[in-house]
DNA sequence: GCAAAAGTGTTGTCCTTACACCCATGC
DNA sequence: GCATGGGTGTAAGGACAACACTTTTGC
């Protein structure tokens, strides 16, 4: 799941050079965080808290906590995650570090910024501390720290990413309707898809499992239910080359 | 060129409250590293020194340097290319931080890696202290701290980057035949490509200029020169909607 | 005149887009 | 029977891949 370094092992007396040449240097502060985003509704979501500072007044925040000493950046955002929403079955990747110097007002604080994305519905937020709720990506104001930004970028990391991997079929259930998918689609990407199309170039792809079952407790006709095939998508992965800009 | 967050101003005592809280957490250091690529008879480089760490034993290692106190991290990458290469005139990109607890000898040590491009013929190497060269990209061996990794992880960010960016005009000369800017592709990408439809695309594309002139000194037919249409590039930037993987 | 690369066009295939009608279900 | 969304097909246009010959220049 994760790459590791491998570990080195030096002479004691070359790391005590590596220390001392080091040692003059400034030291900062290191913390994740996640930018967790969900869907319901057919509205995209991100997952917030209430910042502890006083200094910002309970202005909305990220989720985000300090890196440990000999912790992994990767395990501090699992863990992170873990901490504030109970789940450990997701994916989670880096989308970049935000260093300004004037950041965070205790003091120099690099983040390291990760992006997930979630069901909400398979989820249920069993921690309310800090007022942990789902806001709509669509509708946020003031943020603490430079979280706006930070979520800006992440949406925009959100809306590249999604096109060309299957990160979607996270966010919904396991048996899905092609309406769900394009739903998802339409509002991570902030567009409207014609349905016929959408619906031929997922076939095309050939990607989806027909379990042969149908939606249940719709108000209009059932939909066809469907799985992500992840095995085949694993196997078939190719390189893509093509210039375009 | 650079986003700057705007300014924080807090009350002195509600700062010293997040001086607090954030003081009993432990600190790193933090440094940025610039992968820079250059280009070279037909052959993609990437600009190495020797490492300055016994520890090493001289094994290669990437330009990089601790990040100042209140230092952006842009400004930090810009620094170290300037400071070692003599140049300002090129973008650089954040690709990612890397964080492993051990991967360096000294302590805990953060990178930010940058990545860039630039045309080695544009820009002699005044300063070789520590050995600083060009080294082939496909004959990497062993390289001090993690920065094999980092290198790998930047050659893949670029080759993905250069097909949906105009990046590869920075390695080229202001007045370039295609030719030029197939072989540049072609090196990059690790492919080869039919060269009626290279030309063919780039037509299309319409943003290179003929500029009526040809080379000179080739010894063969000399072809017609173009230079890149930055601007009308700027102004045409769409947003591209698209699933596909 | 020979080597080396410049320059150019056509065809078939595939992908994308735009668009309209009937069907199944819940109420 | 009406509202809601499910499900399907086709035609046109654009992009891409494959492919070969003539031209210009240096030597």
């Amino acid at each position: 799941m994760k790459k590791t370094a491998a570990p080195v092992v030096h002479e004691p007396h070359l790391i005590k050079d590596a220390v001392q040449l080091v040692d003059a240097y400034p030291k900062v502060y290191l913390t994740v965080d996640c930018v967790i985003f969900g869907f319901e509704e057919s509205k995209l979501k991100v997952l917030l808290i209430k910042s502890d500072l006083e200094v910002f007044q309970a202005k909305l925040s990220l989720l985000g906590d300090m890196v440990k000493d000999n912790e992994e950046l990767d395990d501090a955002a699992y863990r992170i995650l873990k901490e504030r929403t109970g789940m450990n079955d997701v994916f989670l990747d880096q989308v970049r570090a935000f260093g300004h110097p004037a950041r965070h007002p205790g003091g120099r604080v690099i983040t390291v910024a990760y992006c997930s994305l979630l069901n909400i519905n398979h989820h249920e937020l069993k921690i309310h501390d800090n007022d942990l709720h789902w806001h709509s990506v669509s509708s946020l104001e003031e943020m603490a720290f430079d979280h706006k930004e930070i979520v800006d970028y992440c949406y925009a990391w959100l809306q590249k990413r999604i096109q060309e991997h299957p990160l979607g079929f996270n966010l919904l259930p396991d048996k899905f309707s092609l309406r769900e998918l394009q739903n998802l689609y339409e509002a991570i990407l902030g567009v409207s898809l014609d349905r016929r199309n959408f619906r031929k170039k997922f076939a095309s792809m050939d990607l989806l499992i027909d379990i042969d079952e149908m939606e249940q407790d719709v108000p209009h006709r059932p939909g066809k239910l469907y799985k992500f095939n992840f095995e085949k998508y694993e196997k078939g992965k190719r390189k893509w080359v093509g210039i375009d800009f």
